[in-house]
DNA sequence: TTGTAATTGAAAATCATTTTCAATACAAGG
DNA sequence: CCTTGTATTGAAAATGATTTTCAATTACAA
C-alpha cells in the first residue's frame, strides 16, 4: 500500500472514530505514515510545523493520543525512554531500533510461543505480552563521514 | 547470599565509591536489595519513609541514581512506563514482569546470539544490546480474594 | 448557506525531576 | 573522645514535559 493510499486510510479510520478531518491532523498523519522512525512529540511538532506552520505542540499531544487509541501508531519503548511513536506493524512484530537517529525495522523472529509457555507453567505466571527487541546502530549511522541519505 | 550480607556489600561498594553510609541512603539500599518488585520514585519515597521518617524525595532521586551508576539496580521498562528501578540480576536475564504488583521474576531465556547473527547481517545494524521481557500477572495478583502473602 | 459542535492554539495549571542552598552529620585525624 | 572539613541532607525554587482551560475558529451535516 502506498503512503498515500495509507494516509487516506488513517484519515478515512480517524473520521469513522467520529473525528474530522483538520489540517493540523493530516499533517501529522502524513508524518507518522511517512517515517520508519521512531518519533517523540517535540520531534512531531518541529517536523509538522514545515508542512503547517501554525501547528500547536498541544495538538500534537492530543493527535498522538487518538491516533495510539486507534491502534495506528504506538509507543516505543528505548533503553532511554518511552515517549516515541511509531506506526504500528501488521501482525506481531519484532524490533529492531537504531539508538542514534531513531530508525525502527521489524524482523520474524523466533518463535517464542513455545518458551512462553514454559516460563508460564515454571512460575505461574498468565503470560499476555512480550517483547523483543534489538538495539543497535543502523547503517546510515554507522557511516563516518559519508553522504547521508534520509529514510 | 543473604539480604543482610548484601545490604552490608551494598554499603560497602557506595562508600568504596567515596560515598558516605548514611541513614537516608541505609534506608533506600535496604529497600532496593529486600523487594523483587521493580519500584518507581514516589514508592521508594513512601516505603522508605517508614523506616527513615524524614526521608526527602529529593534524596530517593540521588540515591537512585548512585546506585544505578555502581550497576546495583537498573531502570526496568514495562508498558506503561520507564521509571521503576530494580536491583540488578547476575549475569544478563531475561525478565517476567507482573503488570499488577510489579513483581520481577528472571528466568534463563533462549539463546539469542544467532538470531541476533542473523539479523545483524540482514539489516547491516550493529547490535550491542537486546531485550526479552515477558508481562503478565503473578500467582499472587491472579487470586482474586484470597489471602495475600508479601514477596 | 447556515448552525452547531468539534477542534484549535495560547496561556495557565499540573506533575515529575533537577538545581540551589543553608543546615546537618559522617568520618578522618588529632 | 573531640574537632574539623566536606559530603549529604531536605526544603524551596527552578525547570521541563504534559495536561487542562478557554475563547476563537473551522469542519461538515442539514
Amino acid at each position: 500500500m502506498t503512503p498515500t493510499i495509507t494516509v487516506s486510510r488513517w484519515l478515512d479510520l480517524l473520521q469513522s472514530a467520529g473525528c474530522r478531518v483538520t489540517a493540523p491532523r493530516r499533517a501529522i498523519v502524513e508524518l507518522m505514515v511517512g517515517t520508519s522512525r521512531a518519533l517523540g512529540p517535540i520531534e512531531v511538532y518541529d517536523l509538522g510545523r514545515t508542512e503547517h506552520p501554525g501547528l500547536g505542540l498541544v495538538t500534537v499531544y492530543r493527535t498522538l493520543e487518538k491516533l495510539e487509541e486507534l491502534g495506528l501508531i504506538e509507543r516505543v519503548h528505548l533503553p532511554d525512554g518511552c515517549h516515541r511513536y511509531l506506526r504500528t506493524a501488521d501482525g506481531h512484530q519484532h524490533l529492531l531500533l537504531c539508538t542514534t537517529c531513531g530508525l525502527v525495522q521489524t524482523f520474524a523472529g523466533d518463535d517464542l510461543d513455545p518458551l512462553t509457555g514454559k516460563v508460564a507453567s515454571d512460575t505461574g505466571f498468565a503470560i499476555n505480552e512480550h517483547w523483543l527487541q534489538f538495539f543497535g546502530t543502523c547503517p546510515n549511522c554507522r557511516k563516518p563521514i559519508s553522504t547521508l541519505s534520509e529514510s
